[in-house]
Formats: structure tokens, sequence, C-alpha cells
DNA sequence: CCGCATCCAGCAGGATACTG
DNA sequence: CAGTATCCTGCTGGATGCGG
């Protein structure tokens, strides 16, 4: 059985107003939260599922046939750390053959208008990025 | 020499208004950029790197010892990434010994915006979280 | 249909030592 | 000071096969 308790990567992210703790570094135990969800946004494909997820209720290989690429290991393992989360949650129908419905919680939910938010900054600037890595990679031969 | 090209890990989202399109899946090419962004956005050091950074310019090793835990190594390798990336830009001062600045472009300040924003979920609904975490665990014992 | 177990390649990322 | 080079480990994530 993989656990997925959520490697959790520790560091911390000194966000605006860390004006200053006399402790360890800046406000350490808090804000490592932050990079908590960064890692779990960030990872291959969280936001895939939560972006497919918005439009209701979806079961598992309608999942997986949404998501291109997705292995099934993969797709389980994204929608149990989801589901650990409180974003994710899991509606069995004990028929034969099974079905399972899986749909944002609330909380789920909420997290889209952020995530909308970084997705239309990359909408937006995606070619001055690509320019930028161009450029880049031609100076360094 | 370690490559950077930031292995960009394919795959698409479907993001919001992907009316349908008939060819391969949704939008495909163009959003993978976003699916770019949220990799760099997620990784272990890159936002702390940009936060430390959103006060001005800081040398090298400022960030190495303001940036709690991180290695010479991936230091380095971030800041290229950043660089690379169009966000971050490096300033040397051919002195001895040698000095070298960096600091966010325009486009790098521009990406706090965002991050601030899931970063402020993140920290409303950090407790709802542990709590949901803590709950899954021990239903699965 | 849903999902777990196993095996395996590859890369992220840490420690250390060495240069201009 | 600001890196680069080398080595080594553990996790991520893909492929495949079995079970309820």
């Amino acid at each position: 059985m993989d656990t997925i308790t959520t490697s959790a990567q520790e560091g911390t992210l000194p966000f605006a107003g860390h004006t200053d703790v006399t402790v360890t570094d800046h406000v350490a135990g808090r804000c490592q939260a932050v990079n908590d969800i960064l890692a779990r946004v960030g990872d291959k494909w969280s936001m895939q599922v939560v972006m497919v997820l918005a439009d209701g209720p979806v079961r598992f290989n309608q999942l997986r046939r949404a998501i291109d690429g997705i292995s099934q290991r993969m797709l389980t393992r994204t929608l149990r750390a989801l589901e650990r989360d409180g974003l994710v949650s899991r509606a069995v129908t004990p028929s034969v053959p099974p079905r399972v419905d899986y749909s944002l919680t609330e909380l789920g939910r909420s997290l889209r208008e952020p995530v909308l938010a970084l997705g239309s900054w990359a909408m937006a600037n995606r070619e001055t990025i690509d320019a930028a890595r161009t450029e880049f990679d031609r100076r360094a031969i």
C-alpha cells in the first residue's frame, strides 16, 4: 500500500508581513502551510483533476479519459490526496459494476478562484516567458 | 553541468472555457503553459526566492541565509530557472570578492499578486485542511 | 468498473569538495 | 563571495498484472 501522507516538503515561505520575529527565522511554523498548498497545486495532476471536477460530479473512468495521459495509479493517488485535504469528496454507489463519483467540496470549489488567477497570469504571460527562455538558451548556446 | 531546461511536465490543463474543440482533446497545446507555471510555482524553493526578492535586490549568500534549509546547489538551480523564465535578473559587479545581486523583473513582480492570493487562501484554510487530514487519517487507522 | 500491489526508470534535491 | 562538479538517496510517476 502506497502511503500518501503528502511528503509536505518542509521549509518556510516568508509571506508578506513577517514583521520580524525574534525566534527562529520568520513565521516558520505558520506559513509552512503555504508551501504545502503550493506543492499540491504545483503537482502534475491535482489541478487538472480539480478543473475537470469543476463542472460537477464525475466518475473515475470519465476522469481518466478526460485527463489525457494520466495513469490509473496516478489518478487514484491524486484523488486520495485531494480527498485527504478535504478538497474532493468520494461517493460510492454499491451497484454491479460499482460506481464511484468524485466531486469538489465547498473548499475545493473555493480553491478554483486563486488557481484560475494564476492560470490567467500564465496565459497572459506565456509568450513573454517563452521569449525569455529562448533568449536565455540562445545566450548560453 | 546540470542542464536546467525545466522538465516542463507535459499534460494539459482544461481551463475554463474549453467550449470543446474538435481536434485532440481540449485546448491542449495552449494551456499546457499553465501547468508549466504551476510546476514552477509549486516547486520547493521558487516562491520562497521570489518572496525574499520582493523587497529589493539581494546578494547570493544573503538569499542563502534568508531561506532556511536551501542548499547552495538548489539556490543556484532555482535562480537559474527563474532567470531563464524572465522572472529574476542577475547583476554582476566585477569586484574582489565578486558581488552578484538578484532582483525581480517586472514580470517577476507581477507574479507576486496571484501567488499571494493563493497564499492567502492557504493561510485562511489551513486549519480546515489540517482537520480534514487528521480526520481522513483517523478513519483509515 | 474501480482500485490496489509490484516492479522499475528518472529526476529532484542534499552533502561535500574544489575553483576564480 | 559565488559558484561548479561529483556522488548518492529517496520520491515521483509510468507500466503491468491481479482482485472485488
